[in-house]
RNA sequence: GGGCCGGUAGCUCAGCAGGUAGAGCAUGUGACUUUUAAUCACAGGGUCGCGGGUUCGAAUCCCGCCCGGCUCACCA
């Protein structure tokens, strides 16, 4: 019993929240409210700033970030989510009540202004303030003006100090909000059409993972957070849906890394007479237009690691990307000296692996991590992927692709299977021999008739990342998983 | 799960051949009506992640645990 799953304990107290406490009591006896109501404001402080005009009226709100106390007057910086703007506070202009009071506003406190806007002599536009009020106290200190918040387990676990602190965090998140706004509009502007499906699911299916369970009690019945949309949206292309995304959450009861969160955000896009072919156009097209948006241009990742990002991109077929790393014989060699060949590239093969595990070992741990710029990884052997149309011309492997940059998977496409005899068998192989596990609801559905369509998986917060050049999905997700906090 | 690194004031960090815990910012008091990391003077502030052990004495050494980061492995 690692985890401490009592109730939160209740805030920790020190000097300065108790000083704190105290500094509101003082304003709520001259008569101000702790809590203020709504502030109509002129506009942002970054509106302000870009509409800054000599003299103009102004009614500003923020947080006070920094002050610099002279006496007979005080100069503030107010700061909200989008910008920062100096107030200046005079005696003979607030008059002597005003001015006292200030005397008790803290730094974090939100306060709101009205006055004049006119520029110092050292060039920063300022607001003259005639009055201020006070919109909300803050009981705790804010990290450090000048290094910040620096302390990683506390900028995931208190998001918030976060915002506050680093302005580029707050600008990664609005950039992946237009990310995803990117996403939904270009993918409406071709007539696909966002749907919405179960999250909480009878069979947890459409992907190999564990999934979390949960209990239905009006069913008395056990129920599965899903792992993947897919098979509700296939059930709509059955429906006559011919052109549909959905966008939003999995759950998948693994492990937590640098590139794993239990929770994750997928794009899943369906479309009826397509097939790999037409997703492999869409995904370039659609990263491409995201990453202009965006980014301003088809550069993305991290300035020590960039990615060009230009198409047309590589396309290649798995054993051709193999025979690149293991050698032009490879696909004729024997078990042993291909066991050889994969120990001389470094790799720990055990001894009774086949011909195929080797394969694809070499093809996680060195081909994909090289995979630098985007590349279509094509025809991959058709025992790894069981959901998927086998090629017409070599039934040993699969019409898919897996779209790869900086050595991260992104996109699975492929070209759906819509027989549901073949289904069935494959479904009954993955259940074990459990008819309970085999979806028959989905069975049903395919067996009146899947049109074939192409599918694509997109692994959001992974897009993310290689648009923002993070290197941890925990860096592009608000509030990531984190151990419960014990001791 | 293994290895390595880390957790000290509200924040950023020093201190670790064992000898009563430090700095900067922040906070408090005082001075200052164009500052912007404001400046000047003085002051307060700590369960050194948690629990054991060794020792006359532990932030420091040893053991266990919690949390985080990196990395390897595993799973998909």
């Amino acid at each position: 019993m690692h985890n401490d799953h009592s109730a939160p304990a209740a805030p920790s107290d020190n000097e300065y929240r108790q000083q704190r406490i105290a500094n509101l009591r003082e304003l709520e006896q001259r008569g101000y409210r702790g809590f203020g109501a709504a502030f109509e404001r002129t506009g942002s402080l970054a509106e302000l700033r870009a509409g800054f005009a000599e003299g103009r009226l102004v009614r500003a709100a923020g947080r006070v970030v920094a002050r610099r106390d002279m006496g007979k007057s005080a100069f503030l910086h107010l700061h909200d989510a989008g910008g920062r703007m100096q107030v200046y506070l005079q005696k003979n202009v607030l008059g002597d009540a005003a001015y006292e009071a200030f005397r008790f506003v803290d730094l974090g406190d939100h306060i709101g202004v009205e006055g004049e806007c006119f520029t110092t002599r050292t060039g920063e536009p300022t607001i003259r303030a005639k009055n201020w009020t006070l919109l909300g106290k803050a009981l705790r200190n804010l990290p450090e003006k000048w290094h910040g918040l620096h302390d990683v387990e506390t900028r995931y676990r208190q998001r918030y100090l976060d915002l506050i602190a680093n302005a580029e965090v707050c600008a990664l998140f609005r950039k992946r909000t237009q990310i995803i706004r990117e996403i939904r509009d270009f993918l409406a502007a071709r007539g696909f059409q966002e749907v919405e499906t179960p999250m909480m699911q009878p069979l947890a299916g459409g992907a190999a993972a564990r999934p979390f369970e949960t209990f239905y009690n009006a069913l008395n019945a056990p129920m599965y957070l899903r792992i993947a949309p897919e098979l509700y949206l296939k059930r709509l292309l059955v429906g006559g849906f011919d052109r549909v995304f959905e966008l939003n959450r999995n759950f998948r009861n693994e492990g937590l890394d640098r590139s794993h969160n239990p929770e994750f955000t997928m794009l899943e896009i369906y479309e009826a007479f397509g097939d790999v072919r037409t997703m492999k156009a869409l995904i370039e097209t659609l990263i491409v237009h995201v990453a202009r948006k965006v980014n301003g241009g088809l550069t993305a990742g991290s300035p020590e690691r960039p990615i060009d990002l230009t198409p047309p991109w590589r396309e290649a077929a798995y054993a051709e990307l193999i025979r690149e790393t293991a050698g032009a014989d490879w696909d004729a060699l024997a078990l042993a000296p291909a066991r050889e060949r994969a120990r001389s590239l470094g790799l720990d093969i055990p001894a009774e692996w086949d011909k195929a595990a080797i394969t694809h070992e070499i093809y996680e741990k060195l081909v994909e991590k090289s995979l630098r710029h985007p590349t279509f990884v094509t025809r991959l052997p058709a025992h790894l992927i069981p959901l998927a149309k086998a090629c017409e011309d070599d039934p040993s492997v699969v019409d898919v692709f897996e779209l790869v940059i900086d050595g991260r998977e992104i996109a699975p496409a492929y070209s759906e299977l819509n027989d549901p005899l073949e289904q069935r068998r494959r479904l009954e192989a993955q259940a074990g021999g459990d008819p309970a596990k085999v979806d028959e609801d989905f069975l049903l559905a395919l067996e009146h008739g899947m049109p074939p369509a192409g599918g694509m998986g997109v692994g959001i917060d992974r897009l993310v990342m290689l648009l923002t050049g993070a290197e941890s999905i925990r860096d592009v997700i608000l509030f990531p998983q984190m151990k419960g906090k014990a001791g």
